[in-house]
DNA sequence: ACGACAATGTACGAACCGGTACGTTTGGTC
DNA sequence: GACCAAACGTACCGGTTCGTACATTGTCGT
């Protein structure tokens, strides 16, 4: 069932010289842990009980390492969000046409959310907190998001190859691509008990990736007169 | 600060003939303020006593109308699903061409959902539980999505003045709809503050109401060749 | 007017839950 | 090999939180 945690006697530890003793491994298990009760559960619904059960250690190195459950829940948002960031940079749309680029850069950001459900959870549920850990954590405000200039440069090359209309603004075109994106997972409990449709099998996904492109795509193409 | 519980000595209840006792007053009083606390604080996150406390009555009524916090729960979602629907029946949009009748369906869930931050919030929490609370109410489930009625007859429509594109599902138009509506309340705390911006004033909900209706007649427009 | 039942208030209990006090082990250093 | 700091485990505490037992009032039917 699990993975890699103290697997081995002499430890992968990237600071350490190897000690049996394997902090950093303790506290990646924490937050690997911490990061599905948190997103399965939310903030208050999380246990630090069960949690630290679930560890491979105590309930004792969570408040070792993370002060208190904010302090944990802050710490699984930076890493939740500077995974995302740590992809976006990696981008590279480059040798597309425009109109293809921004398709693939949104089908990207769908299946990205499609493949971390967990970070979209835990969006979710720092709204419902009104952002306040967010707002107390300089590591993620800190980060900057590269799928802006990403996304940026796309729209250019496409205003300049007279394909695309002017006067978007890319951050809109970006909240449009992340909410077709993000509605997919967050709200598909409610949505498919209700439309009685299902929203996780490999056709729907791909019907919807191909819908999300092409809504994306159709709004920033000229109309042809 | 309330408005219009208990108002009056002789209550204003429908069904009753006149009591001082007023189960459903209270029935009411509670759902609002429950409505509020769930909608701002997730379900656990929420706290009986509190809710009990900025009741007029106490929590021994919350218990003895609402069986347990879940019961609770349960009827402050079916009164969220209730009302939007109630409002959906009463769309008419008959009178209007196919794509302006579409943009104004669009608008129209925009400002819904905007001037119903706690139905949004609501669902974004029963989403988090899985809709497990959703399952359990056959009320809800009985509720018709007359929504999809109106949007399949404009679609219909268009498709017969030949101004819309053959193939595509409404519920997957409706699913559109919604997500860009969704969004816009429902990630406002995290996404104005990544890309600090104002999500919430007049001009900035009118254009992204403006963005969110262009998006979705383009999606189904016959494209011109 | 009185019985019966619905409606309501008060006080309390038991489990839960976040957090800590205190003690022990480990591993590097000289 | 002695010492010290970092790393870790156990047991526990105090406040919180859902839920209920018990008592009381109001109202309607007859």
């Amino acid at each position: 069932m699990r993975t890699d945690d103290e697997a081995t006697d002499a430890p992968t530890v990237p600071g350490g010289l190897g000690r049996t003793q394997d902090p950093e491994g303790v506290k990646r298990n924490i937050l690997d842990v911490a990061t599905r009760e948190f997103a399965a559960k939310g903030f208050s619904g999380a246990r630090v009980d069960e949690i630290a059960a679930k560890t491979a250690t105590s309930k004792r190195m969570i408040y070792y390492y993370f002060r208190d459950k904010e302090g944990l829940f802050v710490a699984v948002l930076e890493e939740a969000y500077s995974g995302i960031r740590k992809i976006e940079r990696r981008l590279d749309l480059g040798d597309l046409p425009p109109g293809e680029a921004l398709r693939s850069l949104a089908e990207f950001t769908f299946d990205y959310q499609n493949a971390h459900p967990d970070f979209v959870r835990l969006v979710m549920v720092e709204n419902i907190h009104n952002a306040v850990h967010l707002e107390r954590s300089e590591r993620i405000q800190s980060l900057n998001v590269s799928v802006i200039d990403v996304l940026d440069s796309v729209y250019r090359r496409g205003v300049s190859e007279g394909v695309f209309r002017e006067g978007i603004d890319v951050i809109d075109l970006h909240m449009t691509i992340s909410a077709l994106s993000f509605f997919n997972v967050a709200n598909r409990a409610t949505f498919s008990k209700i439309f009685k449709c299902d929203m996780e099998s490999e056709e729907s996904l791909a019907r919807r990736r191909a819908q999300v492109g092409e809504t994306v795509v159709r709004y920033v193409l000229k109309t042809k007169a």
